[in-house]
DNA sequence: CGAATACTGAGCCACAAGGCTAAGTTAATC
DNA sequence: GATTAACTTAGCCTTGTGGCTCAGTATTCG
């Protein structure tokens, strides 16, 4: 469950979608698929994916396997997106000198704003 | 920039370190591509990737094409998220219900998940 | 038992993704 | 004015992705 494929699982519509509906219940792969005008092999490539990746879990009875949505990958996602965007907003108003400094703007296109004359 | 692309963009390592690296400011392609042994075409790419799916903004000035970080797609895919956390934690609830029903057990197909960590 | 249901496996296909090299082009330096 | 630096374009190659069909297998139902 690494974060390529965590992201990729999500770069696909059928599998948001499957995500989605998976969010308000569980569901067997019959029903996941009947909205979709795919073939079913193709439609369990997506199940299959989204297993591997961490995004569901599924379990078989009979002759019915049952999907559930899984927690795991969607909180390395959002980890993932919460970093970046300390990250980023952490030099916000570094970025803002830089922009509205007309010297660094000529100067080198990207001096890195390596840690500024910190406080 | 389509959640499609939006999440796709992510799903390689290569561009994650990028957006990682812009977090902390903007940056020349040949400063990005420092650290990668990879042909600069290759890298490119990566770059052109993700500024068609709203993750950077470029610039050219001189020979030199300076990367910026955008917050649009990082935003989209965010919302994404949240939406799906919203709609997973809002049911949250009734599947307690559903699974300890012993009605709906039998009802339907999917009862599946397996034996909740609770107690 | 026989038929229908719900997948499953194997294999094919077209196209996208991610990498490469080789040869431009444009701006900055010497 | 010639070199060098920083991309850019073009084209090739291999692998992966997302779709298909056709033929199983395993359960359930009548």
């Amino acid at each position: 469950m690494n974060l390529d494929g965590v992201f990729q699982a999500l770069a696909d519509p059928t599998r948001r979608a499957v995500l989605g509906r998976l969010g308000s219940g569980p569901a067997s792969v019959s029903e996941l698929a009947q909205p979709f005008d795919m073939a079913l092999p193709s439609f369990m490539k997506h199940i299959r994916f989204l297993e591997s990746n961490g995004w569901i879990r599924t379990h078989k009875s009979g002759r019915i396997r049952t999907c559930v949505i899984e927690k795991a990958s969607f909180d390395v996602a959002e980890a993932w997106l919460s970093d970046q965007r300390a990250l980023w907003e952490g030099r916000t108003d570094r970025l803002e000198q830089f922009v509205t400094n007309p010297y660094l703007k000529e100067d080198r296109a990207c001096p890195a704003l390596p840690t500024p004359p910190s406080t």
